[in-house]
DNA sequence: TAAAAATACTCCATAGGTATTTTAT
DNA sequence: ATAAAATACCTATGGAGTATTTTTA
């Protein structure tokens, strides 16, 4: 049995005609004559009872009809199906946020998908560091990664979508979260609660944003996550220095104070020139337009 | 696109392999090569990412390998169904029931009929009288019909299912309600509440009962069912004399009472020599062991 | 270098066409 | 008498086979 069977069974069982069918269908009638009959042959089932006059469906026509015509739409709803995914307008794209980036990125980001791509399903990793979302782009188990420049050059392609000023959280009881405004310079001596890992990206624009300021850091704690970080620092065991969209996490005991003289660190849209399918590329270019 | 590059591709997917699947499909390997890349041109959409040392399911194939499966599931499920319509196993089998033979032997029927053939569907047509289900019969809008011979002898056949004696209906304050045992004699000079029409079988049988006792009922009203018969005696509006099944529906103000001396009335199940499918066979057949 | 997919080419099975017959209304 | 399905027969497309080449792990 082939799909022409049913194909040619159907429109004939619609109009009760063979001749009928067979212009609908493009071919002469001797073939759809044939083809029923062998349909009917292999399931061994009289579909149509017809005389050279009329033509009639039987009960287990009426049922194989119906049959016929479920098979033929999921055939459709198959291919349709295909190549909206083929063509990037169906899928599902995994996307990695690396600290905070989550909280202020993320609702804009994924309104604009849901918009532009309603059939696009997002798979959201998010407090991730920016190595391990380079490794995940490199082994395919991230589409796209919100990340902190720079990245190791084997691949992995990026586009700055933000260059974010570092701010100070402070405990609501320290001296600094009430005075006028803050520069670096008012954090020496303090004890610093940092990101875990020497190569995070923030931590470096930290340590020479202090060294600008003429002083090192004093390294007290560390947090493996901005969430983290932030409770120590409502603790009372330090200040933080943190990108401004930590501000997108409220937490009670702790005040965020701009950050007078101090770097400013980037947030890129970074993806894998190998594994970057159509759909991750209409992914970028909705994107491009939210973060232009 | 045919069901063979459904099936063909499907294979590949699953194994992985063009020639393991050539294989399982016994075709040659490069038949496989050429359906698979029909399928893709057709497409126009890559399925299976392909070196001459691996096979992988792109995302897409994925997707769609997920929809052949659909459809070939949906291709055998059709074709084993209509096998069973066709064999009499599956359908819908509608059946009319005479009076009160609805309430005294649907149940038995329906619960054998849901035990010997489980995919058989029943449709009830209740309370018709015997010349409207033989025109039924005749018609094709019924399949089997309980009713009370005899049948006019165009095409309908019937086999008797069961003899069952007259009884009669009384108010429960009727002088007949209460005293030892009753018959026919008992009736004369009653109202009587008869079926309505001169054709039905049970009114004929009551005729004759008076008849053979010397006497001939005073029919007062009529009622076109079993149910609304029973309604009127219960208001007191005469005596009914009614098949035993009636006591089936049992009516507050209403006393049953064996009838001595009367005819019996006998239910026949009934089809159409033209109209008989397997189905309507297989029915019959289970009906068999039921009355037997 | 060896396993496996793709390519080249051939053949015949069969889908589909034309002409004609049969049949029921 | 006629419309319409079935039958008979023919043609040619293309599905599937064998032999060979290409490719990459």
């Amino acid at each position: 049995m082939e799909l022409r069977h049913l194909r040619y069974f159907a429109t004939v069982a619609e109009t009760c005609h063979f001749g009928r069918a067979a212009e609908v269908l493009h071919v002469a009638q001797p073939a759809l004559s044939h083809a029923v009959r062998q349909l009917e042959q292999e399931l061994g089932v009289e579909l149509l009872a017809r005389t050279t006059r009329q033509v009639r469906v039987t009960p287990a026509g009426e049922f194989f009809l119906a049959e016929a015509w479920r098979v033929l739409d999921a055939v459709d709803a198959g291919v349709h199906g295909v190549r909206r995914i083929a063509d990037g307008r169906r899928g599902l794209v995994r996307i990695g946020f690396t600290g905070t980036s989550a909280f202020s990125h993320l609702p804009h980001l994924a309104r604009a998908v849901k918009q532009e791509l309603p059939e696009v399903e997002l798979e959201i990793h998010a407090d991730l560091l920016t190595p391990a979302q380079c490794a995940g782009l490199r082994a395919g188990t991230l589409d796209l990664a919100v990340l902190r420049p720079p990245v190791p050059g084997d691949g992995v392609e990026f586009r700055v979508i933000e260059a974010e000023p570092l701010v100070v959280a402070v405990p609501v009881d320290h001296r600094l979260a009430s005075v006028g405004s803050v520069s670096v310079g008012d954090l020496r001596g303090e004890p610093f609660v940092t990101y875990a890992g020497k190569d995070s990206v923030v931590n470096e624009a930290v340590v020479r944003s202090c060294h600008s300021a003429g002083f090192a850091p004093r390294r007290e704690h560390e947090a493996a996550s901005t969430a983290v970080l932030l409770a120590l620092v409502a603790g009372g065991l330090g200040v933080g220095v943190v990108p401004a969209s930590a501000r997108s996490l409220p937490l009670p005991g702790v005040v965020f104070r701009d950050l007078t003289g101090a770097a400013t660190v980037r947030l890129a849209l970074a993806w894998h020139r190998e594994h970057a399918s159509p759909l991750v590329r209409a992914v970028l270019d909705v994107l491009g337009d939210v973060f232009p």
